[in-house]
RNA sequence: GGGGGAGUGUCCCGAGCGGCAAAGGGGGCGGACUGUAAAUCCGCUGGCUGACGCCUUCGUAGGUUCGAGUCCUACCUCCCCCA
């Protein structure tokens, strides 16, 4: 068990399982934390249908707080995704409609309900939505109220802003404005809910210190400040990011087997710190399954595949996960949660060429690709090799299952269904 | 308002004497080696086709040319300098 300076639970908790980057006032947070209930939130910007798994940690952290006794409040950004922030990006953000905003808040909802207990299932948690207050702001009020505290001077040097300038990219008014918004925000969740910590990601930090001096000076408020580092991976590529684009956290968009894959082949350098952000085992469970090395690392990194399955996708689609990983890899058979296609057997019974098949699977995006697979030893049909474009899937490929395995490398698998 | 520069394969960055499906990276995918890891090496990374070949692609729209990413014109977007 990794020992923090913290002496409240919450602190402590983050601090030992590797979140914590920067926090403004420690000891004061830490102190609070201890002595009373605190509220804390993180904003959450609709720019996608559903969060990935970069959105994950800070979604912790949430989690966390929760657990240690204190009240999350998870932020829709319906009214600042309007506006958009211009941290981290080069370029300027694609303007969303409302609409498809608004959809994607739908998305974005349900996957809080797995980590946090709202008001509706007896917990304390608070989904907020800034579009509540924003959207009605009077923009000469807003000014006089709120913009007089902000200084022009300061608002360039900020990294989101400097950053833009340096490179000469260009940086709309709109989103000069975020961070005001974003400021505001802190300053409303406290009037409402006494939220006195605001949480994110290391990129977070200047929007989130502007906040606190806001709520300094307008309710003379003492706010707080947690980020937590940017999330690489050991050989430094980002999270989250596969072939197929995001690792999101939506069923529809990534199956819970997809899912399971991902942190099933998670890097060895990783497995330890992921366990620790990623799932929710106890640290001294942890610290055993750092003991493992060489081949039985695998061990691990199964344990943190469905543990963190678990948590997005519940407990028995994560154990089916597991299981059909088992089946497919171990033993050499089929697993129930492959995903699967189904087509019309008439398709089969004409013969269908493995070109169309594995387009059709999706494990090819044209005729092209499968080819190249093909020249490169890479397309197996009931795991036998194919090695000419010519070949035909009929029907008695169809296993005793009912379905014909195609695969593409060792790693991907789709069942073809005739129906 | 005047002058100068830039926009390249829809993942990104980037080279490109008028013959270019377009150099080179990164990333990704596959193969070998392994442990569904990392590192390393090899291959692939516009569409259709068995193949010859055909089609689509370099900000947009025209033009010159046997032939244009490459030259000309207009337009759009961005950057810099001057006012």
């Amino acid at each position: 068990m990794t020992m923090s300076a913290y002496k409240s639970d919450f602190l402590n908790v983050l601090a030992s399982r590797g979140f914590i980057h920067q926090v403004s006032e420690p000891e004061a947070l830490d102190a609070l934390a201890r002595s009373s209930r605190i509220t804390g939130y993180i904003g959450f910007d609709a720019t996608a249908p559903s969060l990935h798994v970069g959105n994950l940690l800070v979604i912790m952290m949430l989690y966390w707080l929760q657990q240690t006794g204190h009240r999350p409040i998870a932020l829709m950004g319906g009214g600042t995704t309007r506006v958009g922030d211009p941290s981290g990006k080069d370029e300027i953000r694609k303007i969303l409609t409302d609409e498809a905003i608004g959809q994607n808040l739908v998305g974005i909802r349900a996957v809080f309900a797995k980590f946090l207990k709202f008001e509706e299932a007896g917990g304390n948690g608070v989904m907020a939505n800034n579009a509540d207050w924003l959207n009605q702001l009077n923009y000469i009020d807003f000014l006089r109220d709120v913009g007089r505290h902000f200084s022009v001077n300061r608002m360039l040097a900020f990294d989101s802003v400097k950053l833009r300038l340096e490179r000469q990219q260009e940086l709309s008014f709109l989103e000069f404005n975020y961070m005001i918004l974003q400021a505001y925000d802190f300053v409303e969740l406290h009037r409402r809910y006494g939220c006195v910590l605001q949480m994110g990601a290391s990129d977070q930090w200047g929007n989130i210190v502007n906040g606190i001096d806001l709520g300094r000076r307008m309710l003379n408020a003492q706010l707080f400040a947690l980020t937590t580092a940017l999330l690489t991976t050991s050989s430094g590529a980002k999270m989250g990011k596969t072939a197929a684009g995001a690792v999101w956290l939506n069923a529809d968009l990534v199956s819970p087997y997809e899912y399971w894959q991902y942190w099933r082949n998670t890097e060895d350098a990783d497995v330890v710190r992921f366990l620790k952000l990623f799932t929710v085992l106890p640290l001294d469970e942890i610290d055993r399954l750092a003991a493992l090395h060489d081949a039985e690392i695998n061990e691990a990194k199964k344990v943190l595949a469905t543990e963190a399955t678990a948590l997005v996708h519940g407990r028995a689609a994560a154990e089916q996960a597991a299981a059909t990983a088992r089946a497919t890899f171990e033993e050499g058979g089929l697993g129930s949660s492959l995903p699967t296609v189904e087509l019309p057997r008439a398709d089969l019974t004409a013969g269908l060429s493995v070109l169309a098949a594995f387009v059709k699977a999706g494990l090819a995006a044209s005729n092209g690709e499968v080819r190249r697979a093909i020249a490169n030893n890479a397309i197996l049909i009931n795991d036998e090799r194919v090695t000419s474009e010519k070949t035909l899937i009929g029907e008695s490929d169809v296993t005793a299952d009912g379905v014909v395995k195609l695969s593409l490398g060792r790693k991907r698998h789709v069942l073809l269904k005739p129906i």
